[in-house]
DNA sequence: GGTCTTCCTCGACGTATGTCGAAGGATGCG
DNA sequence: CGCATCCTTCGACATACGTCGAGGAAGACC
């Protein structure tokens, strides 16, 4: 990986024109690399769902450590990886840290990828 | 990653219910990470752009790696993963590797991950 | 057959990533 | 204040990943 690593604000979400609409420039490609990579692993692309599908009443850290069967230190890890991708949000309220999805990332993402829409 | 390493046939495209639908079981959510993972590299993002957009004609491999600005050997070893992945098809005619994207892979992913449709 | 092009595979390298235990805040409660 | 709870950060470790040069297959072409 000797490719200069990029310091990007990634919270935004993804703006740019789909993937079938022509040959991508290397710094939008990258851009939606770094979204995808965000989401590129089981344990957070569980911990996604997990989330959007308790939406409503939003997750505590403690709540998602023994569902997905991992230290808390290894869930606030993957939690900050996904809120720096603006996939989620968090927002502490007494001792807990509550989050919610953030669906809009997701579909910004969606309508990069999608080759049948757009 | 002290993880069970998984060797899966992820050629085929991705087939479970949508990330939105509800808590995702372990295996699901390791068969999306693994197509998403084969997408989270700007490379391979920018690769998919160019098949998606010379899709009537392919596109072989000694034009790929000018066109990305990398080695030969990168590139095929790029295409590797997309091909693994099911996001691509290589044929060889002759001397060359002609590729063309597959949509259809594309789609799934992208049904999955949308938390606005289905 | 000999040679050239095109592509893949292999081995090696540096870096990034996922995981944990331990330590360090922040907040609430007696 | 003192303590307990929840969460994050830090340091360390093993593994995975991206990149390249070198070497080797598979055809084309003389």
């Amino acid at each position: 990986m000797p490719k200069a690593l990029p310091v990007l604000d990634t919270t935004a979400p993804v703006c740019c024109a789909p993937l079938a609409s022509g040959v991508m420039a290397a710094g939008d490609a990258l851009a939606v690399a770094l979204r995808l990579k965000a989401l590129a692993d089981p344990v957070r692309v569980q911990l996604m769902s997990i989330l959007l599908a308790e939406a409503a009443t939003g997750v505590c850290t403690c709540d998602l450590a023994p569902t997905v069967g991992l230290s808390e230190a290894t869930v606030s890890h993957h939690m900050r990886v996904l809120r720096e991708a603006g996939l989620v949000e968090g927002t502490r309220k007494g001792t807990n840290t509550w989050y919610r999805p953030q669906p809009d990332a997701l579909v910004a993402l969606v309508k990069v990828l999608d080759p049948s829409c757009c």
